[in-house]
DNA sequence: AATCCGGGGGC
DNA sequence: GCCCCAGGATT
């Protein structure tokens, strides 16, 4: 009987939960910025970011008047950077549809841009307390262990199984601190990679798995498809003042964020100089740059880069180029981590 | 239902 | 290398 795990997981909760920044403020932005920002993302990746964001936007209407450069800023590094700005064309919809205040109900919550299930069971349990569960990849983990769902946990009928356990056992007092405990027990006992600490977790003896030895058989996930490999040549062009970046289109692979110009595929020495002069400079040096990869979930680049010195990047004919100095480098132009190998070269002083 | 969308940390 | 993370939108 499901229902057991309850006390044992309130009580554990009380003694373990850990002390985290967003968590016991009473304020549903902080709530909501939180849960956006642990999408896919470890706790202590979001705690630098959280606090930083914050206080560039204390709240709902600073997000929904943000500059969108500022915005990806703050962002710069998190990854998934719809996530940003689905949360600022939500946080507009909050102004202008709900006089700015957070939505309590579930079902408003998911209506908002960038709020799925999970986000609206947490948001409406943990600011609200709100009886609906929130149901993420650890509660899935931990809620097919305790029960031996042998599931695909892909599958929408497994979660919905699950969300519908966790409905009719949701403690009415204390929702939000009942879904943050499954999560937390996620995060720090019932861990994945045969790691489980099943010798803490206080309810071992109602889960299944552990009574079965079974742990690591949980949860059933389907098989991951490979991921691309995409060769790219990356140009640094600098002339002694600037370097020459590019913003990215506004839809797809990292989105509206600023790059090094680069050309698909490897190619040499001379096809290198012809592509900078097609773009109307003058190059004086060319220098071949230590090869780079990036791994994405979907995708792998395989990156060659030249450093090209050139006589005077105003020459330059694309009207896409952007020429950045090393002080505008760092407060305005969001560059993502992908072309962090070469990223250092763009603020460093030439020869 | 399958695919797209980042980046990092732990093993 | 491989796993997977306080997922959601789009097709």
């Amino acid at each position: 009987m499901l229902k057991k795990i309850v006390i044992p997981l309130l009580q554990w909760y009380n003694i373990n939960k850990r002390i985290l920044p967003w968590r016991d403020r009473n304020n549903a932005y902080y709530t909501w910025v939180s849960e956006i920002m642990l999408q896919q993302t470890r706790v202590e990746a979001v705690k630098p970011y959280f606090q930083r964001f914050i206080t560039a936007l204390p709240d709902v209407q600073a997000l929904a008047q943000c500059p969108q450069e500022q915005l990806l800023k703050l962002w710069e590094g998190l990854g998934y950077y719809n996530r940003v700005r689905n949360m600022q064309e939500a946080a507009r919809q909050v102004v202008s549809e709900h006089q700015g205040i957070i939505p309590e109900d579930y079902q408003t919550l998911l209506s908002l841009k960038g709020i799925g299930s999970y986000t609206a069971g947490a948001i409406a349990s943990i600011a609200y307390h709100k009886s609906v569960p929130a149901v993420d990849g650890n509660v899935l983990r931990v809620i097919t262990r305790i029960t031996e769902n042998n599931g695909d946990i892909s599958r929408q009928s497994v979660r919905r199984v699950i969300e519908e356990a966790l409905s009719e056992i949701m403690p009415e007092d204390k929702p939000g601190d009942f879904n943050q405990a499954l999560m937390e027990l996620g995060a720090v006992v019932c861990i994945p990679n045969g790691m489980a600490k099943c010798e803490e977790c206080p309810v071992a003896s109602l889960c299944q798995a552990y009574c079965h030895d079974t742990v690591d058989r949980f949860p059933v996930k389907a098989a991951k498809k490979e991921r691309r490999q995409e060769d790219k040549t990356v140009f640094i062009i600098q002339d002694g003042e600037a370097t020459a970046l590019r913003k990215r289109p506004s839809k797809g692979l990292l989105a509206g964020l600023y790059e090094l110009p680069n050309v698909p595929g490897h190619i040499d020495r001379e096809r290198a100089l012809e592509y900078v002069r097609k773009l109307g400079l003058d190059p004086l040096y060319i220098e071949e740059m230590p090869s780079s990869r990036h791994i994405f979930s979907h995708i792998e680049w395989r990156m060659e880069a030249y450093r090209i010195r050139v006589s005077s990047l105003e020459k330059a004919k694309d009207k896409d180029l952007i020429f950045a100095d090393k002080e505008q480098t760092g407060k305005r132009y969001a560059i993502p981590s992908a072309f962090g190998a070469y990223a250092r070269y763009i603020k460093e002083e030439k020869r």
